[in-house]
DNA sequence: GTTGAAATGACCCCCTA
DNA sequence: TAGGGGGTCATTTCAAC
């Protein structure tokens, strides 16, 4: 992980589509060997995958919520990441710190769908009761840049 | 936007960097035809980009959290958009039901930048206090899918 | 469809440990 | 001298007209 390679991910974040030639172009670098650099952070894990930003409403989810789980004694971390995969409204899903025990972020094509999955997320045997926040207007959705201290120089 | 732009779309969100040749296979039209597509789903704003998605520990970032903001009065959103877009390290913000007025997505590359990041929310004028909990594990994340009464048949 | 551009893989070179 | 990283070239695949 280099300055070439941080540049990479810059490029790659803001444009995941670039061709390799432009990339190459900007890192001072042979389309082939940009090549292998995107390849090998691929390989690496450090570039999970390349997708397509959808517009939320024109997918179909007019609605987003912020879930809090508070769950029964110990339950295995896998057990609840297949049963929370299983539902594809279910975009992330984190153990937290305070009172709850996991916030899920989940999305809905309506209330009544939202109130669908919140019940199907109840229904896990080791969910004690959860709690809600709808999120109404967005106002800032963007990926993660890098790290300050991880820039290119 | 009918089967095809979902199939495009599904096909795109799984793979941003799928050549048009492949996608036109998947769906039946020509590479030409199929870049119109997708060249259209852009320009609607349906596709808001493409990119690549980063392992969060290898961009830096080792710690993320979600922050509750309570503000004073009303607040324009305009202007809390730009002093929160200001901030790298908020990735999403939306307003919420429920006591807090905002809620925030924000990541930090340990525990004295998170602390440095609210701080830097909390004083901003109108913000009255902040309440953060932590992300501890990922259990899940990825992106959303197309809604079922949206999916292609 | 044809033609230019891009990506892929094989091959070799250089530097360094 | 083995391995990592880069360049060049030939071939295949992709995209623009």
């Amino acid at each position: 992980m280099d300055d070439i390679d941080r540049l990479l991910l810059t490029r790659l974040a803001a444009d995941g589509r670039a061709p390799y030639a432009e990339l190459g172009k900007a890192v001072g670098l042979s389309l082939s060997a940009t090549k292998r650099r995107v390849d090998r952070l691929v390989a690496e894990g450090t570039i999970r995958g390349f997708t397509a930003l959808l517009d939320p409403a024109a997918a179909g989810w007019a609605l987003s919520a912020s879930v809090e789980l508070f769950t029964t004694g110990t339950v295995a971390a896998d057990r609840m990441r297949r049963d929370l995969a299983a539902m594809p409204e279910v975009v992330s899903a984190h153990s937290v710190s305070g009172a709850a025990d996991t916030l899920l972020r989940v999305v809905a094509a309506d209330a009544q769908h939202l109130e669908r999955v919140i019940s199907r997320v109840r229904d896990l045997p080791y969910v004690q009761r959860t709690s809600t926040v709808l999120l109404l207007s967005d106002l800032l959705t963007r990926p993660a840049p890098l790290s300050p201290d991880r820039a290119p120089t």
